[in-house]
DNA sequence: ATATTAGTACGAGGAAATTCGTAACAAAGA
DNA sequence: TCTTTGTTACGAATTTCCTCGTACTAATAT
């Protein structure tokens, strides 16, 4: 059968919201220049992705335009969050700490790194959640 | 077009991965029921992903007794590093501060978790990268 | 010996993801 | 006007994921 049920965004569908946090509204043409700095796409493929995310919901089209504006209609943070819950469920059996220990050595953080997020961990305790 | 090129494990692989990771070496049958407490699976159907599994090379079979006992090919960290590698990537734009701001704020980490992470970033440090 | 039970193997089928070709159409230029 | 160019719309082809049904086989029980 289908795949997921959720309305997990799909890793091409990611690439292109990145695009469009980035540069804020596009059009297809422009999205797909961006795209073309990684990874060669042709245009009527990043045409219908950008069709199907707006059908799916996870771009808005604005069409007073001959060429269609298409921008993000979820939040960077909205998406990261989702997306980062979904791992922590499927691959980190839950735990927080494991995956902010995976992160950091995945990235091989540099101190300045590890310093904004002690700094971040500050902020966090002082919001304090005792044991929730 | 398929998916990735990438040797990406799927949601439904990881979360039999998971399951073998907690429970070691185990049948078709105990995988099963170990899914069976959070989602009804058919029982071929597992079969038929572990074999795929053994395919990729995410498990070994060991296929001495009548039911064959399949294990996980593949550490939890290095699974859990490839992933975050990619999300990293795909979704934070090489952030890992930021990665880790949307871990805790995802899970809303408890005190204690934040003092592990904490002592954490402490041993990292110990093992210094300066500007990487 | 035969029937039942429990396992593997295999293939089919539907859904979704990704790709691109082709048609249709409007705008701009020659 | 006629042609070229840039755009959208649409649908088809391909791949992967996931699911399960069915056939086959070995062990066990009656």
């Amino acid at each position: 059968m289908g795949r997921r049920a959720s309305p997990h965004a799909t890793d091409a569908e990611l690439e292109i919201l990145q695009v469009l946090w980035q540069q804020g509204p596009s059009t297809v043409r422009e999205v797909q220049q961006a795209l073309d700095t990684i990874r060669t796409t042709g245009y009527t493929t990043v045409l219908k992705l950008l069709q199907i995310m707006t059908e799916k919901g996870l771009a808005h089209r604005d069409e007073s335009q001959r060429a269609h504006v298409y921008r993000a209609a979820l939040s960077e943070e909205a998406v990261q969050e989702e997306i980062v819950s979904h791992m922590l469920d499927r691959v980190f059996a839950g735990s927080a700490s494991k995956l902010v220990f995976r992160a950091l050595s995945a990235k091989r953080a540099s101190s300045s790194e590890l310093d904004e997020i002690r700094t971040l961990l500050d902020t966090m305790k002082g919001e304090s959640h005792e044991s929730d």
